[in-house]
DNA sequence: AAACGACTAGAAAGCGCTTTCTAAATATTA
DNA sequence: TAATATTTAGAAAGCGCTTTCTAGTCGTTT
């Protein structure tokens, strides 16, 4: 491997000169400029970037992190992550954090002793303070999906209260009255504010909120299931079910169908995020569309325009829209 | 943030006192070294990972390239990488790929230049050529399901005929004898293989291999709808269809229902690969499991042995199974 | 034509480590 | 006890860059 000192060498002139038409900072006369691109040519030098990064304490690498790897609706988050970041050449080092306290701060102090420019995260389990000490004494932090006091900028999040809304809406315009819904752990920030859409839904309509109707999953496909049977079990009769994510969903509609119902005629279901395997299940999902994608991209060009200098638009508030297909069917009645 | 000099100042040694304790390579007087640790301690010093990259040259990252992230199959991989990696104490910087050889390239261009010590790679487009010279003078290469001809050690591949003819086996067990096929694309030998093991069983049996019930795909969702549609208007009756991977598997699937089949009654479906939503899809799909995070979890500890002088145990080659779920059913007749 | 200012190029220091080399201190042997 | 071998600690060089500082060149002004 070549090095900078080769380059100035093969193109007579000094290594600071290199260094200058390498960065196109400082301007250099044009006929050295050109030696040099001819040197670097015929060399196929290239910087290292680790002594680059030893000079100017900067490695262009962006700690990404995740609950986890093998879930879709990440998957679409670290898509839009990398490609955003390696389109600025910047390179992303992923780490997960298993949704444990633990396993998180584990991966952050990782991710930092890599020396990280900046953190973006999917982070579920640590704490707003945590995370507020760490973008003021540390590196700069971009939250994806979440909404943390005191750092409004730096966070992109969906209207989750408005997602929980448009779910039992619809279901409502669809004419059914007694709705049950599988609600995500209540000390998530998401899974409270979809309740709670769901519940100012009911109200509008003029319907009472029975919380017999309501239960507490954590969203897993198994508490999607573990949900129907439940409050299959109570015996008050519902024709809709929402459910606070696509997993719980899933379960519940299988559930169903093993059960017997014939769906969605006994049953109408509606999910919510409208990941990948949602219009696989059968009868494929009707759910409310998180832009994720979206969301991961603008805390992407956030962390860009912040530490380095960029100048991109950046959205911080998504709008949840509805995805209606075949799991909800009108009530007759 | 403290530097190696502060510690030494503080514990009274000199820097390469404290450097050799750091790394625990070299013998050091206990109670130097209890001076060093207990300065460390006090400072909370964390070793600059740039500067001692740039001193040993060796950066502790792997370079992992994959065609897309937002799919449920390489999500198992990154996840299995990621998490032998990590315990390890090596960093993952990933990069997509697309499925395309230009952009394939210019990832590993990107990753060489990041100075990773290595590179795992779900390469589809790269040629054999390619692969090896890249491990023979740049950097060690691990290949992930994939077979390169000179490169025994550093592939991990699944014996993709043996697939084939476990989907095809299972369904002459099950009584059928007309069998339709959904290939992937002939150029990959994944893709060939997983034909020939479907031939082979179809000869065992005595049966002849009607290359009109054979159909050429690529893998996507489409092709299992365009493909099943083909098919069906060669106007050959076939009991049975099988798919050279889940996607097909489930856009013939979701088709045949829009048929107005009822499935598995009136057609049996066999996938490939076992993807998270293959039991999603209605009926759950039987298919063949193709064990990728056990193989990417060997790819990368046959880097740690090869570059970090680990010793792991590395298993080379994969042996798939049939998971029988229900979309295929005993044919009467 | 002399004096000044604006650019541009090179020298050298420094980023924070690892590692070789040297010297001192200790242990070993005759 | 003297001479040698063995540890162990410190000094210093070096990894490949960026950037400040200095000096030199050229052009401008009066």
């Amino acid at each position: 491997m070549p090095t900078i000192y080769q380059v100035a060498e093969r193109a007579g002139v000094s290594l600071s000169t290199v260094s200058r038409v390498l960065n196109g900072k400082a301007s250099v006369n044009k006929v050295l400029k050109e030696r040099v691109d001819k040197a670097v040519k015929e060399l196929n030098y290239r910087p290292n970037s680790v002594a680059r990064s030893l000079a100017n304490s900067r490695t262009d690498s962006i700690g990404v992190l995740v609950p986890e790897l093998n879930a879709p609706f990440f998957g679409d988050l670290m898509q839009a992550v990398e490609s955003t970041l390696r389109a600025a050449d910047k390179h992303v080092i992923i780490s997960v954090g298993q949704n444990c306290v633990e396993t998180e701060k584990d991966a952050v102090e990782f991710l930092i002793s890599r020396n990280c420019d900046a953190l973006i995260m999917h982070a579920e389990a640590l704490s707003d303070e945590y995370l507020l000490e760490l973008n003021q004494s540390k590196l700069p932090v971009a939250l994806v999906n979440r909404q943390v006091e005191g750092l409004p900028e730096a966070c992109t999040s969906l209207d989750n209260e408005k997602g929980g809304y448009l779910a039992t809406r619809h279901l409502l315009e669809l004419g059914h009255k007694d709705i049950a819904y599988i609600s995500g752990p209540k000390d998530k920030s998401d899974a409270s504010l979809r309740l709670q859409g769901h519940k100012r839904a009911l109200s509008e309509a003029g319907l009472p909120v029975d919380p017999q109707l309501i239960f507490n999953g954590d969203y897993s496909e198994e508490d999607g299931k573990v949900g129907l049977l439940e409050l299959m079990a109570r015996d008050i009769p519902f024709t809709a079910l929402v459910c606070a994510n696509d997993w719980m969903a899933s379960g519940a509609l299988s559930c169903a169908r093993d059960l017997g119902m014939s769906l969605p005629q006994d049953l109408s279901i509606v999910g919510f995020d409208d990941v990948v395997f949602a219009h696989h299940v059968f009868p494929r999902l009707t759910t409310v569309s998180n832009p994720i994608a979206e969301m991961a991209e603008m805390s992407a060009k956030y962390i860009l325009n912040k530490v380095y200098g960029q100048a991109n638009e950046v959205q911080h508030y998504f709008e949840p829209s509805l995805v209606v297909r075949e799991s909800t069917v009108k009530h007759e009645g």
